[in-house]
DNA sequence: TTGTACGCGTTATCAA
DNA sequence: TTGATAACGCGTACAA
């Protein structure tokens, strides 16, 4: 077992100082040829590669991002993580993450794990429950640290950091409007609590888009599912609110829903009805999916481009630790959705 | 915007030496109450908290283990990477993760940047196109430089260390035989490559299954499908296979297939087809995912317990890194396998 | 009870 | 052309 070799055992080997050879392998001039070839003969050898807690002690760098999120098994945030991991390779960063499964604690626990010198800069989504508290004190001390964030998806205006989002409400609109122009008389929305920044604004987009075309809203066609538990059993209830839903208006003819998993649920308790889909009641979902891509009929979706936010959120926070001057100016990116169309609209 | 408060700050300011600090924070009976008290209180009021990195440097320990999947937007993997936080975190490391997208030279890349010292070993599944071109030396030198590593599901004979797998063989003996009591006679199997471990071992199971229950195995029933790119219209192409699998072989009554996107694939061409799941074409699938339980019908499906194997990958690094005699001892966790019955059997 | 010195691996500066 | 020294932040053995 040969371990790692450092500077210095090349040095001890070669009878000369350390310095010599840290200059040697750096290619300066002031060594000659002959030491340079020498020791680099001699590094590549031992197959000699610089230690980067070394080099981030020293640089006061450490050319990695940590990334929280509420939750990895999951298409979406997976998706965000391949986008930033791919703009952070070719950039030269690594990524570190962290999972707070929606807990407030966990979040503040993994985020002072990571700022204590592992990270340059944290990338994150906020959890659940810290939007229920709205106790932010962890972002604005990490800010105020010197330590840069980026928000993606689920962010908040009380903390003053780059975002990158989805327009919630117009993609929310857009699909409203696509299911009018199909011909929907009785469109249901199937939401989340208001606490939900992104079901909120989803919820809103519904609203407007429904007043624009002269469209009543109804109380009764909004459900609003409360989702603090991602439990196993949850899926259960959501089926029987939506099937509530269905037999209290049996006109619906159509159900824009804020996430593949309610729209997926709604066709299953829709054909468990008797309905046909997209004959009897449309669906369209927010959030684009493999459930959404490989369910039967395949859904149409509201796409976030998620990977795409990666890839934003991670070029802004890079840009941010690589520029000089740490202006106080914050920007919002806003990623257009698009209308994936699929099977569940005619 | 205060920075980081550090030792030799609190020492300055306090006008003690920087080991009094440091022994004062680590409640060193050395200390005196009085000053004990005072730096503390100091060191709390600036929030102050050990750098990890020089911790890192000076222990020649990171806390850290680094993951190397294929890719990340997959169920399967999100999965196992849970399983590795949940424990990780909970015996205090962190979780760097590297994704090699299934190439040869990410992949090496990826191994060689966290293994200069960011992390104290790897856990990792190996790529397809490692697996194909069997160039494993990436892995037998990191293991000789005294780096541990954990193989789980996609590993290789070639390479010693410890390995969590599922036991491929015996898992999809189980979903055939289940065909077979379920009344099936002539059942396809639709799988990868070869070169794909798994996928010759689950092969290998659907053959000794037929074999003991005394049904020919047809080679016009086996579909080995060709998933080295991972691409779009790899659908298409899937597709189009699996429909010529069905009329070429009117009387198949049974799937298994060895992922659950070919499962949920065959059911749909197998619907196309006319075909009524469960009562024409009973379909099993390997894996169990999103697609598998929210498909429709859901899929009748062989779990991995991928979250286990993650904690399980997990735990075996961890007691290796922390155990201090490192003998040359590795061993092979096998995960069991569970049939899941849904509704796409009968 | 407190402080000094050293080492972890590296690079930059300055002296020889 | 080469080498000694300091520094990044921390902990600890040893000296005062």
């Amino acid at each position: 077992m040969k371990r790692k070799v450092t500077l210095k055992q090349i040095a001890r080997e070669l009878d000369v100082s350390i310095s010599t050879v840290s200059k040697a392998l750096r290619n300066s001039k002031e060594i000659s040829e002959d030491t340079r070839e020498k020791v680099q003969a001699f590094a590549k050898l031992y197959n000699y590669r610089p230690n980067n807690i070394a080099l981030s002690l020293k640089n006061r760098k450490t050319k990695t991002i940590g990334i929280i999120i509420p939750e990895i098994v999951h298409h979406f945030f997976s998706k965000v993580i391949r986008g930033i991991e791919l703009v952070a390779n070719k950039r030269g960063y690594n990524v570190i993450v962290g999972l707070s499964n929606e807990s407030f604690s966990k979040e503040v626990i993994n985020m002072e794990m990571l700022a204590n010198g592992s990270i340059d800069g944290f990338i994150l989504s906020i959890s659940k429950e810290t939007l229920l508290q709205q106790d932010y004190h962890h972002f604005t001390e990490t800010i105020s640290q010197g330590m840069p964030i980026v928000m993606f998806d689920r962010v908040v205006n009380e903390v003053l950091c780059d975002k990158v989002i989805v327009d919630d409400l117009k993609g929310s609109k857009k699909a409203v409007n696509t299911l009018i122009e199909k011909g929907c008389k009785t469109i249901a929305i199937i939401t989340t609590k208001d606490y939900v920044s992104v079901g909120k604004l989803r919820t809103q987009g519904y609203l407007e888009a429904l007043n624009e075309n002269d469209i009543k809203a109804l109380g009764s066609l909004i459900l609003k599912v409360d989702d603090k538990l991602v439990s196993e059993d949850h899926l259960d209830v959501l089926e029987k609110d939506i099937e509530t839903l269905f037999e209290s208006n049996k006109d619906i003819d159509g159900i824009f829903a804020v996430n593949e998993l309610y729209a997926i649920t709604a066709m299953k308790v829709a054909r468990k009805l008797g309905l046909n889909i997209p004959e009897d009641v449309q669906v369209i979902g927010f959030t684009d999916g493999v459930l959404s891509k490989h369910a039967t009929p395949s859904l149409t979706t509201v796409s976030q481009h998620a990977q795409q936010m990666g890839e934003q959120s991670a070029e802004l926070l890079i840009n941010n630790l690589e520029i000089e001057e740490d202006e106080d100016y914050y920007q919002t990116v806003v990623i257009e959705t698009e209308i994936i169309e699929r099977e569940s609209t005619k």
